[in-house]
RNA sequence: GGAGAGAUGGCCGAGUUGGUCGAAGGCGCCUGACUCGAAAUCAGGUAUACCCGGAAGGGUAUCGGGGGUUCGAAUCCCUCUCUCUCCGCCA
């Protein structure tokens, strides 16, 4: 049912069953975020399951019934009582075996199934690369006109005294940096005024923990796939030996999403719009050379996250309104900026769909990713095991999730840095954000 | 960190000399009756997942998680997690 004509945005990840019995077509819709899948151990997989299971329960229910029985021979026929035991003794080991054999191919199932990445919604472009990636919009304000040539966000920040890359990498190493001063206090308004616009606009605050444990990582995807891009931490017991393990969050999608883990939503509520601030730590392997300079790319920053639980009927709704969100923390900052389409190749795997918003950096001379928006329908709420009572009395069904950025605070200054600079180097606060600088209309050496 | 108590269905709350307990009772919710309508009252229903089946229906699992004892465990044993109370410490 899942592939009828028409409804493809039912399209639904992970689900053992739907997957089964629809093998070739979803391996044609992964197709299209590149080679490599293949699902023909899924499908063996899970008729072993499915067999293994009914000569299992079958067991089961002659062993539970006789059991029973045994229960009541004690009483009226001891000798006979001591017969059946012995036969059921047999059959009680036959039911444990099939039940370790059974945990054991479901162990691999899932381990399969987590493998396997969200299929692509019928509006996201085909294509390979980023390159193919769609223009759907452009913000309203204008590219900014330059006199002279603009510098990049790091100098314009060293030259400022408000950042500081140096003694970032004496204490904590590369890819680490000192706000200080008017930079510090730039990044604590931009929080503020992100936080203030989007609770105004119907999204709750939610201040997160910011270490989770690996359940929640697991619960919205990342891990176990994206393991080495993650700080774990880990509490030693007197010994030197584990005592707990818990990871760092590389967003606040991972505590907010899991917030209502295991729950099921009352329907009329949906959808709970939630927006969160929190630091994020990423170990960013796999991107060494890359963004090596400034606040692009850091193992710590900052970032507002809106994250929305909908019923799929009108998730897609959800995800423009998200996004419309997003880009209205830079409509208010008046900066430069264009809203992409991303493309099946370069879709995150647990995503259907995703916009991502691109502001533009005068000093790079490039747009760069500034917010990345996602619907991932059912495919996190299915691991994470959210689900909503779309009326009393009906049956529980997934949420759809999605969130987005609103947004990532450090590339923010970035944008201001780079769009707000004058000839003599110094930076005019956006308007919008003076109120929350003390009335600071400019950052000056 | 030390001492103790607890974790049962949407909620509250029985059940711990192991057997027919998916689990009494209450609340909530749904359906019907009564009513012009509602409230109150009465009757019935009311978990989730998986497997078989076209369906009706049937089967299996689940009493915080995991493991063990047993023919059989909500009930016994071990372990982990979480919650609460008291003491200590601490931003």
């Amino acid at each position: 049912m899942f592939f009828a004509p028409g409804e493809p945005q039912r399209a639904a990840m992970l689900d053992l069953r739907t997957v089964a019995q629809n093998l070739p077509q979803v391996a044609e819709r992964l197709s299209h975020r590149g080679p490599g899948i293949d699902l023909t151990p899924v499908g063996e997989l899970a008729n072993a399951r499915r067999q293994l299971i009914q000569e299992t329960e079958a067991a089961r229910a002659q062993q539970k019934s006789e059991s029973a029985q045994l229960g009541r021979l004690i009483k009226s026929d001891p000798p006979a009582a001591e017969k059946l035991r012995a036969t059921l003794k047999g059959l009680s080991e036959r039911v444990k075996a099939g039940d370790q054999e059974l945990e054991r191919l479901e162990g691999e199932l899932t381990q399969l199934l987590l493998g396997i990445p969200n299929l692509p919604h019928g509006s996201v472009p085909v294509g390979g690369s980023a390159a193919d990636n769609r223009l759907v919009r452009y913000g309203s304000a204008p590219k900014p006109q330059f006199a002279f040539a603009p510098l990049e966000h790091f100098e314009l920040g060293e030259k400022l005294g408000i950042l500081d890359f140096e003694r970032g990498a004496k204490v904590s190493g590369a890819r680490f940096t000192f706000s200080s001063g008017a930079g510090a206090k730039l990044e604590r308004a931009l929080i503020s005024f992100m936080l203030d616009l989007h609770t105004s606009r119907g999204y709750r605050e939610l201040l997160p923990p910011f270490l989770v444990s690996p359940d929640a990582m697991t619960g919205t995807g990342q891990l176990p796939k994206f393991a080495q891009d993650v700080f774990r931490t880990v509490a030693l017991d007197e010994k030197g030996e584990l005592k707990r393990e818990l990871f760092l969050i590389p967003t606040a999608e991972v505590p907010v999403t899991n917030y209502h883990r295991q729950e099921i939503l009352d329907g009329a509520r949906l959808p709970l719009s939630y927006a969160a601030y929190s630091p994020c730590f990423r170990a960013e392997a796999g991107s060494y050379g890359k963004d090596t300079r400034g606040l692009i790319r850091q193992h710590q920053f900052q970032k507002v996250e809106l994250v929305k639980f909908a019923a799929p009927e009108t998730s897609y709704d959800e995800l423009e309104k998200l996004t419309a969100d997003a880009c209205e923390v830079l409509e208010r900052l008046k900066l430069h900026y264009r809203v992409m389409l991303l493309c099946t190749g370069d879709l995150g795997a647990s995503s259907a769909k995703t916009y991502d918003l691109e502001v533009w950096l005068p000093g790079q001379d490039a747009y760069r990713e500034i917010s990345s928006c996602s619907n991932f329908e059912d495919y996190q709420a299915r691991r994470a095991q959210i689900r909503y009572r779309p009326a009393p009395g009906e049956k529980p069904r997934l949420v759809h999730t999605l969130n987005g950025s609103g947004l990532a605070v450090g590339r923010t200054v970035v944008a201001i840095l780079e769009n707000y600079q004058e000839a003599d180097g110094s930076v005019r606060i956006p308007e919008a954000l003076q109120p929350y600088m003390g009335g600071m209309a400019r950052i000056e050496p």
